[in-house]
DNA sequence: TGTACATCAGTGAACGCGCGTTCACTGATGTAC
DNA sequence: TGTACATCAGTGAACGCGCGTTCACTGATGTAC
């Protein structure tokens, strides 16, 4: 949207743009796969607007990538539980949820990596607004189910949780970091460490 | 050192200037712990010299950062391969390479973060050029070791040592990204993740 | 219905900054005679 | 031993750039009377 077509928005409409201003922030982000290429101007550009206009609807560049964090952390949380819908055995929910969690950071590198790879935008924060932790949470749960019904050896569910996100962290940020290594064929990988995750937790 | 007590090198020692701009972009990176702070001014400034100076030993930046990490892949390989000297057991000495792998991550987590967390400085590179494809080998040599000794069920060291990789490199790397989470002990954890592959690798 | 006015979403121009890099130069070091 | 010269490590000043942010403004939209 140019800047001859946009329209400006109607009085108490300029919740508008601040959507728009979202949108063509997180599309940068995905088209040119370079977070350092986010910057204030190009996203005015990339929304049909002026610099300045971004702070009538944001704080600062922070409170904007704070912002577009946020709208993915939510769509990533989204995404996992939606994997698992409808699927009744606790492990094999546990194991998609797994896949789309790899799934997801693949398809999304760069916002993966804004989630997962980089410095926190926000410093400091207090631990129930940390984002994402709602998401983990799911995963501690469903580890519960699996230890209830004795397809994981009874233990920390937390510890066994955290456990599983570093193993699939490690496969997905290594993928996303390290694209030029040899590496072995993806689902022969991903299904090797899951399954080593499988024998290993067994009780 | 300063530009005032610095001494120019003299005939034939124009190199000595060299391993200091790199010693001072390798301190930068650990002191400001911040991969944005290490400019070529920055750089200059803590070596105690002129920016311009810098191009009388590297092309441009990006060959800086280049030797900056070479260096760093070098220690780390040699790191490694120290950890496991004198360790006779293949299978203890891979869990020790794997320890030593976490350690050395967490002692540097600025050099992590270029070498295994951020774009490739270089892309394109030819296989063989890969940094830290040495190291690797030594990983794959371990792996085959334990599957020779029957420590580790028979298979191929290449995959084994890759799903080794990311199961060190997941723990790692988000223990520097996502410091704010509330992790658990980290001897509990380390514990369990090689526990789960020692578990879940044998035969 | 028509007009004067208030509101406020968005603009255009400019700020100061730090960046990577270049260029003509300086002046200490070493060499030839 | 003394002097003129070549070498070349490092300098000082400047370049153009894109950045985040600010400020006084414009002008369409809506409202009061």
């Amino acid at each position: 949207m140019t800047p001859a077509t946009r329209r400006r928005a109607k009085r108490g409409q300029g919740e508008l743009l601040r959507a728009d201003i979202l949108a063509a922030a997180e599309q940068l982000l995905i088209e040119t796969g370079d977070q350092g290429a986010v910057s204030i101007r190009a996203i005015a550009d990339a929304a049909g607007v002026t610099p300045p206009s971004i702070y009538l609807h944001f704080a600062d560049k922070a409170d904007l990538l704070g912002a577009v964090c946020e709208a993915r952390f939510a769509e990533f949380s989204r995404y996992i539980e939606h994997a698992t819908e409808g699927i009744d055995d606790p492990m094999e929910a546990l194991w998609e949820m797994g896949r789309a969690y790899v799934r997801f950071g693949l398809e999304n590198p760069e916002h993966y990596r804004i989630m997962f790879m980089t410095r926190p935008l926000a410093e400091g924060l207090p631990l129930d607004k940390l984002p994402g932790l709602n998401a983990f949470s799911h995963v501690v749960e469903a580890v519960a189910r699996c230890m209830d019904a004795g397809a994981i050896a009874a233990g920390d569910p937390f510890l066994v949780g955290t456990n599983l996100w570093t193993a699939v962290h490690g496969v997905t940020s290594l993928l996303i970091a390290r694209p030029d290594f040899p590496w072995p064929d993806f689902d022969r990988l991903m299904g090797l460490v899951l399954d080593v995750q499988s024998k290993g937790l067994r009780p």
